[in-house]
DNA sequence: GAATTTAATTGATACAGATCAACCCACATG
DNA sequence: CATGTGGGTTGATCTGTATCAATTAAATTC
């Protein structure tokens, strides 16, 4: 492992409080990896091996059952997934794989739990990740619940903007098929829901997503502090 | 409060491994109340300012947006509910309210605060306990992403059945309108899903409902060990 | 740069579930 | 005992989304 790649690790939220030797005794068993894209890495039902971070890239969460698939959630840089099953010591719920070339940091569940037990700090600075996890798929749900189709794709987009530079103009992180499923609809309906966002100015031109009425778009999506992300 | 609700309260997972003077400044703090149904004890987008337990009863947990109310989870005896919010001091994300008669126990969010700031066997129980949250979460999330309104239907009938005696009849834990919420569905939406059923051995009379095809249940349902509880 | 594969769009149709309306039933209230 | 009132069922219809099929566009590979 590199010392850049060492020093950007020690600055992840989950790291940064935690004692020097606990955190080198977990950098010591941990793997910094390069994957390509479509490498799956962890499988639903599956005990939980390891804990992982995203460093560079990019994670799609997903979920099978009856012959259906749903993708869950999209993980970049700095975010780790599985973390509940890692400190259960319980079976993934999800499957992650890379959706493009990425670096990601594998921890063997063993040393996470390790460093559970003995280091209070780390233990601490876990429950409040693990309670912005909780928050986040419950956003999700209510997201799922109380919104259309439209209304979701709306919020997505305001959600790029806001993540990117606010310049009008968004750049899609992942293919159309992989934000439908996270929308929870087909590539089809993604489509046509992109069409009826064009009376609200929104142009698709391949990924590159242009927002020509912002106050048309937000009427329409009514973004909510309590569902999204990017209203602040 | 009385010695038998002391005892009681000390016995939820939550409290268990607790410090003894820690415990007993957080219940010297709290208040258990008896509410009648239909009261609402949080409220989305307020501050996070008690940590609740059922006791005895049942609470819904709902949350509203553009019009629509959508239930995420009821809550029965001996759970806790919107940990996260009290340990991360942040709004509520779902409002509360009991759905029948219900002893609660109330218990300031900053007593909850402190008390993981002091007590380091608590804050690891903790841990443990939001990690289980969110796995219920995430469970929810699948079964409503991966499976159809009749399918939902029949694994709660399942998981009640789990619950109670395993008798081959279940009562419902409460109304039907109920019940269609928290599967996602409109109530008459719910009649016409039992009518489904009728041919799998589900009678329904009133709020008791008589299982006499479990097999032919079971294979519809496909009840999945990484969605439902009631597989063991 | 032609060939092949994969992603994205468009149209036609099917279906699950929502909505609207009428009605029934149980039970609480004046 | 008449009268609400709310929960529940049933039927008719509507709507959002999925599905299937065909086509086009874009990205890969040889």
């Amino acid at each position: 492992m590199r010392p850049n790649d060492l020093s950007e690790i020690h600055t992840l939220t989950l790291f940064k409080k935690m004692d020097e030797n606990n955190f080198a005794a977990i950098i010591q068993a941990a793997y910094l990896q390069n994957f390509p894209a479509q490498v799956q890495l962890a499988n639903e039902g599956d005990d939980a091996d390891f804990l992982f971070f995203v460093i560079e890239g990019c994670v799609e969460l997903f979920a099978a059952a009856n012959g259906r698939e749903a993708t869950m959630a999209m993980v970049g840089p700095s975010e780790s997934f599985i973390l509940a099953a890692v400190l259960k010591d319980a079976p993934y719920l999800m499957s992650a794989r890379t959706t493009e070339k990425s670096r990601v940091l594998m921890i063997p569940a063993q040393n996470i739990r390790d460093a559970f037990e003995k280091d209070e700090a780390f233990a601490r600075t876990i429950i409040l990740e693990l309670a912005e996890c909780y928050r986040t798929v419950i956003k999700d749900y209510k997201n799922l619940k109380l919104r259309t189709a439209v209304e979701r794709l709306a919020n997505r987009l305001l959600e790029f903007h806001c993540e990117q530079e606010e310049t009008g103009v968004i750049e899609l992180p992942y293919d159309k098929k992989r934000l439908a499923a996270l929308l929870g609809m087909t590539p089809e309906n993604l489509s046509r829901a992109f069409l009826t966002l064009k009376p609200y100015g929104v142009i698709v031109r391949g990924s590159k997503i242009t927002l020509n009425d912002m106050k048309g778009l937000i009427t329409l999506a009514k973004p909510n502090q309590l569902i999204d992300r990017h209203t602040k």
